[in-house]
DNA sequence: TTAGTTAGCTAACGACCGTTAGGCAACGGG
DNA sequence: CCCGTTGCCTAACGGTCGTTAGCTAACTAA
C-alpha cells in the first residue's frame, strides 16, 4: 500500500527535520511519486501528520505494554525496572518511530496542538499505568521501602525514564549512559527494601 | 537598541515555533520594522539565531551560577536542592528564555547543528560543573550515603532536574508537581546520609 | 461490456520564504 | 560644512511551500 509508505517515510522526515522543516515535495521523491499523488491517499499536510502521529503513539503504547508485561514474573523487579530503561534507550536510538513520538509530543505544531495534546497526555497517563502495575504485586510482596508509595515509586521511575531521553536528545552516547547508571543507582536505593 | 529588540522577539518566536517556523516576517511586525531592515543589523537568519542562542545559553548559565553559588551556605543542602529545582520550574513558566534554550538544544536546525551542539555540550557541563562544586564540600561534611560518590550524585541530580523539563514540555502542571514531588522524595531517600 | 473508482501524472496556482538592490533622511566626526 | 555611516524604507528577486485542476491509464463491479 502506498499510503503506508507515505506515512513510513513521512514519519522519518518530520522525526529529523519538525512538522515545518519537513516538506511534500522531498517525502514524495523519496517515495517515488510526484508531490500532488500525496492527495489521492490524504487531504492534506496536517491528515497525513495527524495519521502519522496517532499510529506512532498506538506503537510506543504497544511496546511498551508489552515489554513491561506484568504477567511476566521470570526475572526480578529491579532486573525488569533497569532492563526497561535499557531497552528504551536502545529503542530510542534504533526507531524513528520513538523520535518522532519525542520530538512532536514535546513541540507539536501550534495549529494542532489541541489534537496531539490529547492523544500524547493519553499516551503518557496508559504508560504510567502499565508502570504501575508492575509496582503494586512488588510492594505486596515487600519489595519496595515502606515509606515509598506506589505512586511515587511510579512518578520517580518515570521520572528517571523522562531523563533518559532527555540524555538522548542531547545526543552524547557517554553522559547518556553514565546519567543513566548514576540515577538508576540513586533511584534504586531510594525505593528498595533494604 | 533595536538590535537587541529584534534578538528578544526573535528568541520568542524561536520558542514558539521553532526554527523553521518562525518567519522574519512575523519577527519584524512585532519589532515595528520592516524585514529588509533586520539586515542592517544581523547578516541573515542564521546569524540572527545564533546569537540570540549564544546569549540565551549564557544567561541559563549565569542564572544557574548564581542561584546555586556554592559560597551561600545559609541554607541546608536539602533545602538548596530542592529549592533549585522548583526554582528552575518557575523559571520555565516564566522566561522565555529557558523555553528557547531547551527547544533549540533539543531540536537545533540542521544546518547548524555544529555550532549549537558545541555550544549546548559547554553549556551542560559547565551547569553540571556548579552542581558538583555544591555537593562536593557536602559530601565531606558527611551528607551523603558513604555508598553514593558525588559523580553519582551530580548525575541522578541532573537526571531529575531534566525529568522536570519533559514535563514542564508536556505542560501538564498538574502531573508536573506530582512527578517533581515522587522524583525528589526518592532521589534524596537514595542519597542522603542515614 | 461498460460505468465507476483508484492512483498516478503534468501544469499551475497563490502565498510566503529569506534575501538583495537601491534610494532617502538623520546623524556625527574631521 | 560636508562626507561617510547608519537605519530605515520600497520594490522586487528567485525559490519553495502546500494545494488544486484536470487528464489518463488501470483495475473492479455490475
Amino acid at each position: 500500500m502506498t499510503a503506508d509508505k507515505i506515512m513510513e517515510i513521512a514519519l522519518r522526515h518530520f522525526a529529523r527535520h519538525g512538522y515545518e522543516g519537513a516538506s511534500l515535495a522531498d517525502i514524495s521523491a523519496e517515495v517515488g511519486i510526484k508531490k500532488p499523488s500525496i492527495y489521492n491517499h490524504f487531504k492534506g499536510k496536517d491528515e497525513l501528520f495527524l495519521a502519522v502521529y496517532r499510529d506512532a503513539a498506538a506503537r510506543e503504547l504497544r511496546y511498551v505494554e508489552d515489554d513491561l508485561n506484568p504477567e511476566d514474573r521470570s526475572s526480578s523487579l529491579k532486573d525488569r525496572l533497569y532492563g526497561f530503561l535499557i531497552g528504551y534507550k536502545e529503542r530510542y536510538e534504533r526507531e524513528e518511530n520513538t523520535k518522532f513520538f519525542l520530538r512532536m509530543s514535546f513541540f507539536p505544531p501550534a495549529h494542532l496542538l489541541q489534537e496531539t495534546m490529547s492523544m500524547a497526555n493519553d499516551s503518557i497517563d496508559r504508560i504510567a499505568a502499565a508502570v504501575t502495575e508492575v509496582f503494586r504485586p512488588a510492594a505486596d510482596d515487600g519489595l519496595i521501602h515502606p515509606d515509598v508509595t506506589v505512586e511515587h515509586a511510579t512518578g520517580a521511575y518515570m521520572a528517571v525514564l523522562d531523563s533518559v531521553f532527555v540524555e538522548m536528545l542531547y545526543g552524547d552516547h557517554e553522559r547518556t549512559m553514565m546519567r543513566l547508571e548514576a540515577a538508576w543507582q540513586v533511584y534504586w536505593r531510594g525505593v528498595k527494601n533494604n
